[in-house]
DNA sequence: TACCAGGAGAGCG
DNA sequence: CGCTCTCATGGT
């Protein structure tokens, strides 16, 4: 008899998956519509908990000051469908329900530690949110986000991945990822009839490769940082491992000497692969968040903003950073859908 | 068609 | 420090 694919619910509030899953930290998960279950018991886990849109992660108690009620926020995803992916090497197929996250794999899951860590279900989001400064456009970014998370992803997969976007739209970095995990990384096992899933390359396979194989995956000048940064830590000249141990400004620095990694991209690494909650880092969506919320007539100078977001944002300035990325991208795409 | 994208590095004043 | 130019590719 064939075992029943693992599948197990985890409970969680506050947590928007689509939004997660999608918003430009981690760039492979694919939206998969109606879900299509590896069995019947997580379909049923599924349905058990599932309710109207309008009900999910009510718990929330952020809202702009008496304002609207809550409700879902205004251009998040369809709150329906499932996330397929690949963290480490097992496939996984994610599905919010009224209740919490649905998660199936392939093959045994063991004790799900490896979800849950990368998902990071259990932050308190209410203390999150506490934490941050009690201004208006960090309660208009927390209202507009509900239920944004932040992933604690595995260091390599990150620092290569940011490595990958300088200069690149979240779709484009997105499909130089899939070529060069469906290129050089593992397979994993999937379900039955499933298309193939591939693991993210380790650097040793990638430092294995020439600058021309990597410039097929369409990464342009970005090849040879790449790998630099594979062969680095195949040589183990550089230890990702051992950054965990490090003060946040220390860890910034070794991944600084990396050739390629510059402020932006070593806070990134530092945020989404370590969880130095401090980490801020600033692209041109943030740049333009900023200018626009907190600096709307003047210019601030690199070395004023700088000081800015090291002190305003508090503890978590991190996830402050995220959700204004996240709101200033749907504000955007808002009036670019409907223009005034 | 132009402009821009989750930048970084090198050269310059 | 701050400015500018280049790098490769494709989306909007």
């Amino acid at each position: 008899m064939a075992e029943t694919p693992p599948s197990m619910v985890f409970p969680v509030r506050d947590y928007d998956l689509a939004s997660t899953l999608s918003c430009g930290q981690a760039f492979r998960w694919e939206h998969v519509g109606a879900a299509t279950f590896l069995s019947p018991r997580a379909a049923e886990d599924v349905a058990r908990a599932s309710s109207p849109a309008g009900s999910w992660g009510v718990s929330l108690q952020v809202r702009s000051s008496g304002e609207t009620p809550p409700e879902p926020a205004a251009g998040t995803a369809a709150l329906r469908g499932s996330w397929e992916g690949v963290i480490g090497s097992r496939w996984v197929r994610q599905t919010a329900n009224g209740e919490g996250i649905v998660a199936e794999t392939a093959q045994s899951a063991g004790d799900w530690s490896w979800l849950t860590e990368y998902l990071q279900t259990g932050v308190d989001m209410a203390a999150v949110l506490a934490s941050f400064p009690d201004d208006e456009p960090m309660r208009a970014a927390t209202a507009a986000c509900r239920g944004l998370r932040l992933l604690r992803q595995e260091p390599w997969e990150c620092l290569a991945s940011f490595i990958l976007s300088s200069t690149k739209q979240i779709v484009q970095i997105r499909q130089i990822i899939a070529q060069l995990c469906e290129r050089f990384g593992e397979p994993v096992a999937v379900p039955p009839g499933h298309a193939p899933a591939f693991a993210f390359p380790s650097a040793a396979r990638l430092a294995d490769c020439t600058e021309a194989e990597l410039r097929d995956c369409k990464m342009g000048f970005r090849a040879p940082n790449l790998r630099r940064a594979a062969r680095s830590v195949a040589a183990r000249e550089l230890d990702l491992e051992r950054l965990r141990l490090l003060p946040a400004d220390e860890a910034r620095e070794a991944l600084l000497r990396i050739h390629g990694v510059g402020p932006k991209v070593a806070n990134c690494v530092l945020l989404f692969a370590y969880g130095f909650q401090s980490a801020f880092p600033v692209d041109v969506w943030v740049l333009k968040a900023l200018r626009q919320l907190y600096f709307p007539r003047r210019r601030p100078t690199p070395q004023r903003l700088r000081a800015f977001t090291a002190t305003h944002f508090g503890p978590n300035a991190g996830f402050a950073q995220q959700y204004l990325f996240h709101y200033i991208r749907l504000t955007a795409k808002q009036s670019h859908d409907r223009p005034i």
